[in-house]
DNA sequence: ATGGTTGCTTAGCAA
């Protein structure tokens, strides 16, 4: 089973790159990140065309996020649950072929202090209560998506550039162990010591053609799903050419 | 030369 997770940043600017590349790689499921359109004007017959289902949690302008699959999706939940307001279409789950999957954008921060800077501290907590909640470690679960934290400075290719940004500072890396610490393995980094594979670069300051990245986007799994990933990687070929998304997507394999 | 972006929505914000 091949399973995906790409930061598209607007489905109605990347259709065509996303249509090809679900052509060329065949994923069994694709997480997918930054929509930025409402339900309504998600291309599911598009998807579909190609064999696809999608759950969709869309928004307008910003956000959104889905899950694509070839087998039925089944059980789909949206939002983080916990009561509190949830006016931002991030996080999407829904079971394919028993394994609970999860699509989740988690918020940028903006600037180190800001009020975008707790609410992303604040919503990593809210998503390791929902994972405490309604889930358990010992059960097949993949937590997928543009996390906007790099966990290490293997995960920087310029780590002295980037230090203390909202991408690396310390207060966001202790939120993202928190959140792993509840049971899950990174996928990636099964299979790469690193440094890197980095999968966002900047589209300002020809980031991408120096070298410039950054490992944000990630798979977390249960262990039960770990022992059965038998590769990771990140396509850079696909933030080449024209108009690509600023992220690359993540791929891993399972077997059985 | 010391900067060199994209997308959404319509000048400014977000990333």
């Amino acid at each position: 089973m091949k399973i995906a997770t790409w930061n598209v940043n607007s489905i109605r600017a990347r259709l065509d790159r996303a249509v090809s590349w679900l052509t060329r790689m065949n994923p069994d499921v694709l997480c997918m990140q930054e929509l930025k359109v409402p339900d309504a004007d998600f291309p599911f017959d598009a998807f579909r065309a190609l064999g696809y289902s999608a759950a969709v949690h869309g928004q307008r302008t910003y956000n959104g996020v889905a899950i694509l699959a070839k087998a039925p999706l089944e059980d789909v939940r949206i939002g983080l649950g916990d009561g509190l307001p949830e006016d931002q279409a991030r996080v999407i789950a829904a079971t394919v072929a028993g394994i609970r999957v999860i699509s989740a954008y988690i918020p940028n921060g903006q600037v180190v202090g800001s009020d975008k800077w707790t609410y992303k501290l604040e919503w990593l907590s809210r998503l390791k209560t929902m994972l405490a909640r309604d889930y358990s470690p010992t059960m097949p679960l993949i937590l997928c998506g543009d996390f906007n934290v790099a966990p290490d400075d293997r995960d920087v290719a310029n780590p002295q550039a980037w230090a203390d940004s909202v991408l690396c500072h310390e207060a966001g890396r202790h939120a993202l162990r928190e959140l792993i610490q509840w049971g899950l393995v990174d996928g990636v980094r099964i299979h790469h010591a690193g440094p890197g594979p980095y999968s966002w670069w900047d589209y300002r300051q020809l980031a991408f053609p120096k070298g410039d990245g950054l490992r944000i986007d990630h798979m977390f799994l249960t262990a039960i799903l770990a022992m059965r990933c038998t590769a990771a990687s990140v396509d850079r070929e696909e933030r080449k050419g024209k108009l690509p998304s600023d992220h690359a997507p993540v791929v891993l394999e399972l077997g059985e």
